[in-house]
DNA sequence: TATGAATGAGAGTTCATTCAT
DNA sequence: GATGAATGAACTCTCATTCAT
């Protein structure tokens, strides 16, 4: 799934083993960037984390933030896979909908040291990576759209058609809000009421007469 | 308006030039870190920028953490005074909420740069400035709050006052979304539509007999 | 007493202040030098310490090692003054000598800390500097030649001429030595208990047919 | 024998080699703190002087004063060595005493620089440090003690048992003299003069019916 | 393939001293 | 005489990356 390690290079020739070894790294940086932040981890950390030798790690990444990358990648292999096995079941576009809400935001909880991750450390991948990562993202909300036309398709959710993108756009920034404004939320809501409360939300956006201020 | 700046130790008495030289180091950081990150300017660069030696600009801060949060709260009060204007106009609660809302985005979209710098810097500050910093944050969200209620409160605005704080969290991240999402939303809406639309989402959840979820 | 002061320049004219002032400085640095020692003890410390501006001490010193100076020699007046007090009684040779080393041992005890700064600190001192201090040292040790010459002399203590000079230095030394070797004598002998023995070791040494080793 | 050498932590793995380069760091420090003191030295002449490279040489230790105290102990060990090698012979006490006091001033004279450095730059140490430093100046001592037991036991020296850890202290202390007093007594006394007297001076202390001050 | 010792540019921070007011 | 803001050289220490073995 993490499609874009095949774009960086490694020393090595066996890709079996280069995925392998890429594992191995990705589990031990995920976990240290979480904990300390990308910049205040070191390549030594990461090395000694995931049980290679400092001069092995090298020969499978290029640079520091080559492991960046990979760690963005695979949290959003993660992100999107969950996301995808909420959409397989059948259903109208509303139910179909209300169901990928309430999994995305149950995703968010579970991820949430990851998702923060991502807000916070993208910025330091160099310009391609950056786009890649963004691609992704792009991806992801694509998922939502695709929810959100089929609803529309069946007559089960009223919007305009120009208003799907943004849509999209809301729910999973609803859904990432959880994890950026937890120490806000929290203490007023559980994962439980929050969903409840924003699905009814978004529900009544898509209901009647409403035509999503067009 | 800075009101934290007070809280950072200075070597230099006069209270008077210590406001003036910050203002310097804010003005030069402010640039610096949204241009290349926090990490990646260095002390050096901010002293250069804002014409102060390195030697005189460490008589008005401790350490380059200081720096971050003195740009932080800048920021921070900035975003709350342009906000309050929006609010000092008279009306129904339904009329003060939409121009609240279009000021909020307007001032968003004015200062994108350093509302991102805030969401990707902020866990870079020590605990105590974090803290600090995202009570700044919950007094925005309040100031959408008490319009809200003002809006319950003459019948312009239909909402569950429980989901009122809710409803004040997604206002503050869907202006913020025009921020982080530029990069997906500019091709698709001009401000202006993202206002109008959002708005419009917006006061319908708010609309007739929906109770927000309850 | 602090004859080397005079030998310090300093910018202001008036000598009454200048005296003043310094023995302001000397109080602050003296306690400073003690509990930080001289490297790690900044001008700025020490002008707060004794209530000048930092810009107004430098009217009365010149480099931070002029300090130094003024503290080494102020500890080196009162070392002096003290122990000249205890030679001023009369008595036999022997029992002038048992009163000094007596009164040596009680001063190094009350001046433990000065005493085991200017040990410390001393090589820190510009050249000139240091041999103005070590003449101080040779002439706390000629105080004990002359009780010892005065005992040769009235027969009360036996000792060859030529070893006059060694056993006034060990005296001096075996008194220092309560000082830096505090950590391991306090906790075997009191003062009073060092004083008796040493006394009687020394004493023993001058006594009958003992020639000193010539 | 730099037993403590293992207490320092070290990023290199091989021991073999932390043993050599901590050899070569201890060498050129040892030259340099002599020559200009510990806190005019500084870890870019360090490292240049041992033919190491700024970052290899942090490999090794963690901070400066690690190399102080690397520094302090292969002194002291150095110092013990040389005094044991005295203590091998066999004889009575009282020759074995002789021989031990000959042989600690000669050590005194030969290592004169580096006696001076420890006693001028230990506070400098961290707490921690200082105390080990300090355990082994005990140790040193407690040799003195041994020789002055056997003594006492053979009957060859005459001495109260409560006075032997002073008279111990006493030794020690009138050979590091011969260092730190040097500028005073070297124009007076060769060396042999000086152990010559010392000698005598002690003998006679333990000799006949003096009890050492009881 | 794997290792880990070596590198050195560059980071943040300090502080004795000066000098215009 | 007194003040304290300004200076910048110099300090200790870090860490991503390389390369000989």
């Amino acid at each position: 799934m993490t499609r874009n390690s095949e774009k960086i290079p490694s020393m090595i020739k066996n890709r079996r083993l280069v995925e392998r070894r890429r594992q191995q790294i990705i589990q031990a940086a995920c976990d240290l960037f979480v904990r300390k932040g990308f910049h205040k981890t070191t390549t030594r950390e990461i090395a000694r984390e995931c049980g290679l030798s400092i001069g092995t790690m090298y020969e499978y990444i290029q640079t520091k933030e080559d492991v960046l990358h990979l760690v963005c990648d695979f949290i959003h292999s993660e992100l999107e896979s969950r996301l995808r096995e909420a959409l397989a079941w059948t259903g109208t576009g509303r139910e179909s909908l209300t169901r990928a809400v309430a999994q995305h935001f149950k995703v968010m909880e579970e991820m949430s040291d990851y998702v923060l991750l991502i807000y916070q450390e993208t910025k330091s991948l160099p310009k391609e990576a950056m786009r890649s990562i963004l691609k992704r993202e792009e991806e992801i909300t694509a998922l939502f759209e695709e929810v959100l036309s089929k609803g529309v398709g069946d007559g089960t959710l009223k919007l305009a058609p120009s208003s799907i993108k943004l849509m999209a756009h809301n729910i999973v920034v609803l859904g990432q809000m959880w994890t950026f404004r937890r120490w806000a939320l929290s203490g007023h809501y559980t994962l439980e009421e929050y969903t409840e409360r924003q699905t009814a939300l978004l529900l009544h956006e898509m209901t009647d007469e409403n035509e999503g201020g067009e």
